[in-house]
RNA sequence: GGAGAGGUUCCCGAGCGGUCAAAGGGAGCAGACUGUAAAUCUGCCGGCGCAGCCUUCGGAGGUUCGAAUCCUCCCCUCUCCA
């Protein structure tokens, strides 16, 4: 595998850098194989979107030869991060924060090889867990000054809404991990999202002080879509990386619909397409864009779910929404198929399906009643809004009386296609027994 | 420990004895327009086969024909003082 390019380079080509301490030492540092961390916080027994960007910087330094670090913050996440937040962070306890660090090894491992030393994994409780207070106060404690931690930008918002002690902490804990990779990894680079410049900047600070070396901190943008939306909200709650939170389909459709503006800058971070055929795109516009919008899904579903999930989504996608063709010129690197598909290909991705008994459908199931049932609306009465103001489909065809009944008379192909406005479909499929 | 302020439907925030399922805004949902985009306009936005009924305004009691609104106790949050 060629190095010869910078990483330092290739992350700020694509706008991965919002901050970094003393950028042209750390862009020379990286000209060497070198060791790099990011700290993951286990408070969620999966990652999600948000955490997208760290994660791709990781594998950019993989793939530029160097040695990530990815840091489960099984000790930290014990005492809760205040940067940047409105409150208190609920406690877990620490068999959730275990059992939650376990998967999120499981769904890094997509992104980053951690055969033959390639890459690591640590978790921090292995080392904070242990600490004697005391100590950690004499050997740690001494070198924070109260008076700089309270400027911090990041306790800002806490200040006015109350910050606890143990949370005050944390600062200290991030700064120690830092040291102790360093210490036992050689680690010089640590990045993160920007509202842990504090943290990182903290740890720069304790090691030169404690070991007299110079560590170095990047932090990626708090990524917004164009309209000022925090990245991997939807209705529905998270975007999660986990297949099983949210189905590759799903995964696939929340890319398939970024907004114009964000589809370049989209690509840039979340896919390893090159970036002349990135500005390429550019300037496209109207459906042109669509087209670029199914690769940054397909692109974004295969690195995080696989090519299989990636190739099925699209073509579910298809099969709704219909398929066109995706020139040969538009990101000619990526693999995504580019023909329409003939024949329907019956693997579903992962749009949701419920199995009802024949028996009811033979006699007839309200419709109000089968769209709350399947999960489309969350009660009965949502679901006769929805049929009352036209938003509610069978088979593609709209939905006269919240009260019309769905029957056998409705199967096509052994299913049932629900629709809830333009886009939430749910197949109803029939079990045959009694 | 002392003195204040406050906890309202997903969020912010009005209400301060009946006309309150609770103003207004945001979020969300649907329709129209479109390109599975954004913006815009319109409607909806506790539950229930719903012109009616049921359950909500930190918790538990109480006053009243009637309480989110008054009283008592409790829990929690914030601010100031120690």
């Amino acid at each position: 595998m060629p190095k010869l390019t910078n990483v330092y380079d290739i992350l700020e080509e694509r706008g991965f850098i919002e901050q970094s301490t003393e950028a042209v030492a750390c862009r020379q540092l990286l000209e060497n194989p070198s060791t790099c961390y990011i700290g993951f916080d286990p408070t969620a027994s999966s990652l999600h979107v948000g955490s997208l960007l760290p994660i791709m910087s990781l594998a950019h330094m993989q793939r530029c030869g160097h040695r990530p670090i990815a840091l489960v913050g099984g000790g930290t996440a014990l005492v809760g991060d205040p940067s940047g937040k409105t409150e208190m962070r609920q406690m877990l306890s620490r068999e959730e924060i275990n059992a939650n660090g376990e998967k999120l090894k499981t769904q890094l491992s997509r992104f980053i090889d951690f055969e033959a030393g390639r890459a690591m994994l640590v978790n921090n409780a292995d080392w904070l867990a242990p600490l004697n207070y005391i100590e950690f106060l004499r050997d740690i404690g001494r070198h924070f000054s109260v008076n700089r931690m309270l400027s911090a930008e990041s306790y800002k918002m806490r200040l006015e809404t109350g910050l606890s002690f143990i949370e005050f902490n944390y600062m200290l804990l991030q700064a120690y991990d830092f040291l102790l990779l360093l210490d036992d990894y050689d680690c010089h680079l640590q990045m993160g999202g920007s509202d842990q410049w504090g943290n990182i900047v903290a740890g720069v600070d304790l090691v030169r002080r404690m070991r007299q070396k110079t560590v170095y901190g990047i932090t990626f943008p708090l990524i917004t879509t164009a309209s000022g939306e925090k990245m991997g909200k939807t209705a529905q709650g998270a975007v999660w990386l986990d297949a099983s939170l949210t189905s590759p389909y799903e995964y696939y459709q929340y890319w398939v619909n970024t907004e114009d503006q964000d589809v370049a800058r989209f690509l840039a971070y979340f896919t390893f397409l090159p970036m002349d055929e990135i500005s390429a795109v550019e300037g496209l516009q109207g459906e042109d864009l669509n087209l670029v919008k199914t690769i940054l899904a397909y692109e974004v579903t295969r690195i995080t779910h696989g090519e299989a999930a990636a190739r099925a989504a699209q073509a579910e996608s298809e099969e709704i929404f219909g398929a066109r063709t995706i020139p040969d010129n538009l990101l000619p690197s990526s693999g995504v198929r580019r023909q329409p598909e003939s024949a329907a290909e019956g693997a579903a991705a992962g749009m949701p399906a419920t199995t009802i008994a024949s028996s009811r459908l033979r006699q007839g199931i309200p419709a109000f009643e089968l769209f709350a049932e399947v999960g489309l609306c969350s009660s009965r009465g949502e679901a006769r809004r929805l049929i009352k103001q036209g938003g509610g489909y069978i088979n593609g065809e709209r939905i006269q009386e919240f009260d019309e009944r769905a029957t056998l008379e409705h199967l096509e192909k052994g299913e049932i296609l629900l629709r809830a406005g333009k886009k939430k479909y749910h197949r109803i499929q029939v079990d045959e027994k009694p």
